[in-house]
DNA sequence: ACCTGAACACCGTTCAAGT
DNA sequence: ACCTGAACACCGTTCAAGT
């Protein structure tokens, strides 16, 4: 539960794991997730990497509290969209987690790969499921919409930073798709049709379309027909 | 461009790109992508790892087809839901879709992991695109909403797989939610609320309100106000 | 108590050389 | 033309031994 937690007299531990976590993040940052290895970590802590394994049993304990801690800084308060009704406080709680998922390099796909359950991850949810509940939701719909926001946001911003690290590194990769469906045999009419939108970089705009649609089908599940 | 493609005479290749792709496949289902390594898939093809690189540039090159692969059987066709309007082609198509990634192990992974652009993405999307096209949607949504079924269809199926996963293996891991709810200081009263539904294993009807919800947003979209 | 050193059992990828 | 053999530069993880 708390090896190596109570810091006895004794050598001051070079290790410790929210120092390691914030180097992890920064590792995570400059060079991406594949390159956040137990190896390399462990060098940027001036350690062996075996010394790692003191703090975080596996690989993947290290990164599902990367997850928990990207988190962290995500404002779940009431006040946060005080100056809305629940459509817009759901809407803030979205952006938020797409926020926080943007601001570490392949940050959604360590957040995809991971099943954190620490207090941020978990205050967040209740927060998400709290605003539909007050709103008026049935306890189940609240709780299915949790899963359909979030893994809306998290599928987004996973091509979202897929198209951007294929962007720089190989600038013409973006050109890749267009010529796929220009050079089509078969022909893809429609996507040739719509191929200025498809190949948009604004992500953001592309992600409030989505999260549209969902608040607009919750609003009309809410009020099948009359106006609230 | 075709490099190892015509057969001309000599030894009849061990290998080729149709074979090691299917191969690849069934590996996956026995084992999982974690498990799906170049030396096991040359194992299971009775070659040397390094024969692969004649076929697939990279293991990156491999998987990518595999993605492709994997939507390959969809059916695009309009008559796969001829009895319907828009909505109900268009719920026909994200079903589709899910259950193509459902069909392998790791199959939202490899499909998430990966950006195919050969004929059955690409028809897919086509398909998508021209439901709603021909439905009135401005070209501009229809292309939008191609990305939120396919990013919430990803994302759900990511979690859906990763659960399935978690739960054999670690036939406890299931009640790792509950027990962070309920033991959790600071309470979460929402999601204590509604822990039932949270922690239900009833994935089909959860992918089913999502895309009910997306669907709805649309329809409002399309007859703002009217009946249509 | 905390970390080192060294090992174990692997990886993806490359490439001269064989057939 | 197609594949082998062997290497290169790595991995995650374990664990006796040192301090």
């Amino acid at each position: 539960m708390s090896s190596p937690s109570t810091p006895t007299r004794g050598r001051p531990a070079r290790l410790d794991r929210a120092r390691t976590l914030e180097t992890a993040l920064d590792l995570l940052n400059q060079s991406g997730l594949d390159a956040l290895t137990m190896r390399r970590l462990a060098d940027a802590m001036g350690v062996q990497a075996g010394a790692l394994y003191r703090y975080f049993a596996t690989k993947q304990d290290l990164l599902t509290a990367m997850a928990e801690r990207m988190l962290e800084g995500v404002d779940t308060t009431a006040h946060a969209a005080d100056s809305g009704d629940w459509s817009d406080r759901l809407a803030t709680l979205a952006r938020s987690l797409r926020t926080a998922l943007l601001a570490h390099r392949d940050g959604a796909r360590v957040f995809a790969g991971t099943h954190a359950t620490g207090p941020s991850v978990l205050g967040f949810a209740d927060a998400f499921v709290g605003v539909l509940r007050e709103a008026g939701f049935r306890d189940d719909d609240a709780a299915r919409a949790l899963y359909t926001v979030v893994n809306y946001t998290v599928g987004h911003t996973l091509e979202e930073q897929a198209a951007l690290q294929a962007a720089d590194g190989d600038p013409e990769s973006v050109g890749t798709l267009r010529e796929a469906v220009t050079a089509g045999t078969p022909p893809y009419p429609h996507l040739s049709a719509t191929l200025p939108t498809l190949t948009s970089t604004d992500f953001t705009r592309l992600f409030e379309f989505g999260l549209d649609l969902i608040i607009g089908g919750l609003r009309a599940r809410r009020a099948p027909s009359a106006g609230d």
